[in-house]
DNA sequence: CATGAATGAGGGTTCATTCAT
DNA sequence: GATGAATGAACCCTCATTCAT
């Protein structure tokens, strides 16, 4: 569906919803590049492979196009957490695997969601807010498994905490990708970090955590 | 001391420094209410105090102001850091005690450190080394103090983690601030974090964190 | 009858005759509201009910619809002028009634004449001449009335400037509208223009002329 | 004095003026030649001798060029009225000179003030309205003057009406040039507009008009 | 050392016009 | 005949940077 926020002066439903994935595509890649402020609307009308004035057929302000992407990164990172993840399974090891999914996804979007740590205070208030709800429905889906894997082990509180630091952890390994990619592969940087999530939980969890060679006990 | 990244045609070093000092006090509030890129030089020089071709004279582009401000910040960090944590100590009491000023000085410096978050990627690939490099000390003082803490406990990555752990932590008080702060002070937050952290390292320590009242066992 | 001035692509006639009406329709409420620079092709295609394309199977060039506008205003002017005036009169009475039923047309079309006013200068030279022609014929017509109804009286500079003057006048009700309308009704402003012009004619004339009240001798 | 509605970033105030002043002389003859809308601020600076940046030292929006420009001519136009026009003297013939040097006045001015008359609605309705002022003041003056000349002569609407016309038919000599031009020299016309103005006032005025050429009795 | 006027490259945005469907 | 998506020249305006005083 099209995006309601960002009005259009095409008709076409259909063309709208292709061009501005076009437009997605082409400016994440130039964000990356060179940072918001720095890409020019003429870079991003090319990179998308149409003209300028093309480009504003389909926005109506540049802050369209960091909005666009910004919603679009958020809506896959959502799409794709929600399918790969089950809130209703409560055992630990289902934990363990969205926590490594979710990695798993953090991973694979790096680039984008560098992009969108680094531009989204560029977007207005309003956008900012809209975009700041889907990172709140996430962080709730980590809260539900953590609450549904280990009843009673932890308070509200914790809780809540945990799932934001899982899920700020996953977005570091992107953001601080020039520190931590130096000492950990994607597996390694997953498997060091649930161990230290799940640290002295009882013997019967032990065993689950793979120990992976430099995430082993000393 | 004059900061050699960003030379200057003024002669008397004293004169730098003050000017630099008025600089950065006035350009920290600019960059935290607009950001770096809609900020324009002539505000700059207005919030220091004095002309644009004043400021001209104690820089030689917009971007050193960035470099400016964003190096006196990390090393306002560094420096109370170094102040409040003793490396050499052992026991986890101290590293408690570590945990807990370093995220004091996060919440005192929010402002600060949102703004670097924020802006560090404006600067150019050397000058984001040159103040990368500090952040890799301060991590490294958190690593040591782990280390001399609970010798023995963790593994080396997982002890690398952990000190990248702590130190987002830290700055996720400040830049997920409309989140976290709806539902932690930085007290109840520090407890909460500290306690996770420990969590399962024996009954000898339990003794020693303090339970909060929404940091409690269920 | 099409205009000639104005090619079309299209063939059939009547079809262009209604569509160039829906036009000068839509277009002299914009041009009044906004002026022409300010109103764009798309406005002027959505007020006339059609599409852009539509618009410019028309026309060839936007200032092409301001001609069709202009040239649509003077013909109407011009057209109920002549229905109105029969310069075949040989009475002051007729001339005074050629005055006032002029008057009450500029009343009726003074949105029209203000925008003419204001945008003819946007028209090409020859636009323009064209469009001059027929006002230099309406102040014929008036300098004919004048001459037959008081002949002998004036020389001929003389009627020459009196239809001119009246011509001007009859505009300058629209054109000055925020300042003359504020002290008189069409029906005093003419009543006393036109004693004004008749001043002096000698007693057979005085009589004729109706005194208002704010008309009268003090 | 510095115009007040158009603030300006520069501080010398003398500056101002001056390059204003420039700016203004540069733009009237580009509005006379291709209007307010088909100037382009580059043109401005250019026709100013300055540099595009500079032009927007001294003013915020192209539009402020075009209130300066026509602030300037109705103050031109107003200082000389009152420098050739006493309000105090008593006689015919002071009116008769009133109108004289109003007619020259309009005559050196006509280009200036056909730009006027064909851009004033380009301002936004405040800059208008400013504007507007000082054209009723003008109109004022000749009212004034017609009461003065010619005590209980006309009624109060009669006088008002008549001020209209004078100052009408005044920049009627220069918006309907390609017409009246032809006929008539300033001289000519002012003399016909003048016989037609006092037409019947009586014997004694007679004498003090002095018949022109084209301007006598049939 | 300090000032602030001058510069102009370059950015965002608009809109008249075309043309394939 | 009608439509509306596509185009890009051109416009207004900003702002980092310089340099004469």
């Amino acid at each position: 569906m099209t995006d309601q926020q960002v009005p259009s002066t095409i008709k076409d439903e259909a063309l709208i919803v292709k061009r501005r994935n076009q437009m997605i595509k082409g400016a994440v890649t130039l964000f990356m590049e060179k940072g918001f402020h720095k890409t020019t609307t003429r870079e991003i009308a090319k990179a998308s492979g149409f003209s300028i004035g093309t480009l504003y057929e389909y926005i109506r302000k540049k802050e369209d196009v960091l909005f666009l992407v910004c919603d679009s990164i958020y809506q896959r990172v959502k799409e794709r957490m929600e399918a790969s993840i089950d809130p209703e399974q409560t055992t630990v090891k289902s934990l363990i695997q969205a926590v490594r999914s979710y990695f798993q996804l953090m991973d694979d979007m790096q680039d984008e969601v560098l992009v969108m740590y680094q531009e989204v205070k560029s977007l207005s208030r309003e956008a900012q807010e809209y975009v700041l709800q889907k990172e709140r429905d996430m962080v709730a889906m980590l809260e539900q498994v953590i609450i549904n894997s280990l009843p009673g082990e932890y308070a509200e509180a914790e809780v809540r905490l945990m799932a934001n630091n899982i899920f700020v952890q996953g977005q570091m390994w992107g953001f601080r990708r020039w520190i931590l990619q130096r000492n950990f592969t994607i597996q390694t940087y997953t498997d060091t970090q649930i161990h230290l999530l799940l640290r002295g939980l009882g013997k019967e969890i032990e065993g689950i955590i793979q120990p992976a060679d430099n995430a082993g006990h000393a």
